[in-house]
RNA sequence: CGGGGUGUAGCGCAGUUGGCUAGCGCGCCACGUUCGGGACGUGGAGGCCGAAGGUUCGAGUCCUUUCACCCCGACCA
């Protein structure tokens, strides 16, 4: 199936946008580069939400909300971070608007003008900061553990739904410490929550690692980034989690008294992940028939068809699957039953496959006879005829099986488009079929820069490994302490 | 901002060297027959042909301008 959809790699674009699309998920609005969340998409990202917030939790973190307008001069504070935003940003100008004295319309009153613009956030580090600062006055305040859910702007040039919209929705996490070894392991802490959520939750693999300096975020000292593989063998950042050092707590001002009673700058991390993830779900685990959704983020985990001819035997039908969904919500289970007449049954399946639910559970005459009922599974597209008795131990265990399933499946995928290359022309060849590739780099930016002008790929991270291999650089020749991973990616 | 493409019904499209009443499929509404993998028949509703200007007896079609969207780069979670 993956194989199905990369031979069409050109049209891969075509295929994620009209899977997006016809799965209900999402849309263009009239606004450039935005995207209407439809109810069904929405769902998705809410359950990731509450899984993303449990973990959040166990960790220690608490929410809070900061403004979404930045003063313009708190992002010229950071010097790296004004690099790196300053280009891409909404401005706010005024404050008014006028009905048009030469005829209809409105427009800006040109007296409202703001002394100041504000910028709508691109990311928080800097608001957040500052406020910070009062918050933070000896080492007894620290550490503090503020995560927020919001919406942040950022004005890229190309856009497309999921990944990469001008208004996108995420969390950001802001941490403040008074070591930076504290701020290191929260920094990695933090990494790791995402990874062990992609793979537990989303059934992604993802690599975990530091990011090379020049992808690093702008401002950060250090960034661990977590990577999967789209299924058309380009790779796809989905989480970041970056220790800042002390550079905004210099930037802001915040210091504290330590133990010793002396003043020193905090240590900062910040991590978030956004509405990419559902992106990275689409394009990882679906196939030609639609979304697959892995079972712990499923609107819907069980659809019920009734199939049925004439009135009668449809609502002797729907009672009895009414009877069947009461018996699988009692098991924690989110049902639908399906008992639209306008439609047929074979429409009711494409359909419940196209929006991705795992099971389906089709019930007909020959099953009202023999006590049966028919399951089939979104993931492998198998049906079976199983007796109805203790009906929702099944399929508690096949949804279960459905998210491992799904998970094996990625990962097996990743296993096979990951290579070791120690040649560059093998490399430049091997490239444009995608995958992850595992090379000997020799830690600089020029061959990097290089590498990523001749190629388009560029090095997603620096794996972590117990006994790294040191070998010789794939383009310079030069000694190389390890691996890096280099990919193609979104 | 560069290169390419597309704008005609809710969606997907056709529309000849300009020609008179703008079409098709899907969807929608009504009725009937159907119903174990995207049903069928009959009837019906729905369009300033992206916008503005021009050429012409006549423009969806030709010319100019403009806007929007999509794809490929640069930018990026």
């Amino acid at each position: 199936m993956a194989k199905e959809i990369r031979n069409r790699e050109e049209n891969y674009s075509e295929w994620y946008n009209n899977l997006v699309i016809k799965a209900d998920l999402a849309e263009n609005s009239a606004v450039r580069g935005c995207m209407v969340i439809k109810p069904y998409g929405y769902a998705i990202w809410e359950k990731m939400q509450a899984e993303l917030d449990r973990r959040f939790k166990e960790t220690g973190h608490v929410n809070a909300y900061f403004p979404l307008f930045i003063p313009k001069s708190f992002l010229s504070r950071e010097a790296e971070h004004v690099e790196g935003f300053a280009k891409e940003c909404a401005v706010v100008t005024h404050h008014r608007l006028m009905a048009d004295p030469g005829g209809q319309g409105l427009i800006v009153d040109p007296d409202a003008k703001l002394e100041e613009e504000l910028i709508v956030r691109p990311t928080s580090e800097t608001i957040i900061w500052n406020t910070y600062r009062n918050w933070i006055k000896s080492y007894r305040d620290l550490p503090i553990l503020c995560n927020q859910w919001a919406n942040v702007v950022r004005w890229e040039m190309r856009t497309r739904l999921f990944l990469r919209t001008t208004e996108f929705l995420w969390q950001e996490g802001h941490t403040a410490h008074a070591t930076a070894q504290e701020a290191m392991e929260e920094t990695r802490r933090m990494v790791e929550v995402y990874a062990s959520f992609a793979k537990e939750v989303m059934s992604l693999p993802v690599w975990i690692g530091p990011k090379t300096e020049s992808e690093r975020f702008a401002g950060a000292v250090d960034t661990l980034c977590i990577e999967a593989l789209m299924q058309d063998g380009k790779a796809l950042q989905t989480g970041t989690s970056h220790f800042l050092g002390q550079n905004f707590a210099k930037a802001f001002d915040v210091q504290f008294a330590n133990r010793e009673g002396r003043l020193d700058y905090v240590w900062a991390t910040s991590w978030g992940v956004s509405t990419r993830l559902m992106g990275a779900l689409i394009m990882a685990h679906s196939d030609n028939n639609g979304l697959v959704l892995p079972p712990k983020l499923a609107p819907i985990e069980v659809v019920l068809v009734p199939i049925y001819k004439g009135e009668e035997e449809m609502e002797a039908i729907c009672s009895h699957l009414e009877a069947l969904k009461v018996r699988l919500q009692e098991r924690g289970l989110s049902v639908k039953l399906d008992n639209r007449d306008n439609v047929r049954s074979g429409y009711k399946f494409s359909e419940w496959e196209l929006k991705g639910v795992p099971v389906r559970i089709a019930v007909g005459p020959r099953d009202m006879q023999n006590g049966t009922v028919e399951v089939a599974r979104r993931d492998t597209m198998e049906k079976q005829v199983l007796s109805l008795e203790a009906i929702e131990h099944t399929v508690v265990a096949l949804l279960k099986e459905i998210q491992d399933n799904i998970y094996r499946k990625a990962l097996d995928f990743r296993n096979r488009n990951t290579f070791e290359i120690n040649n560059y022309d093998e490399f430049r060849e091997r490239i444009e079929d995608g995958g992850f590739f595992l090379c000997h780099w020799d830690g600089t930016a020029e061959t990097e820069a290089k590498i990523k002008e001749e190629t388009k790929a560029t090095i997603r991270l620096i794996p972590e490994r117990e006994d790294p291999k040191p070998g010789k650089c794939m383009y310079s020749g030069k000694p190389s302490a390890q691996r890096v991973v280099f990919a193609r990616a979104y």
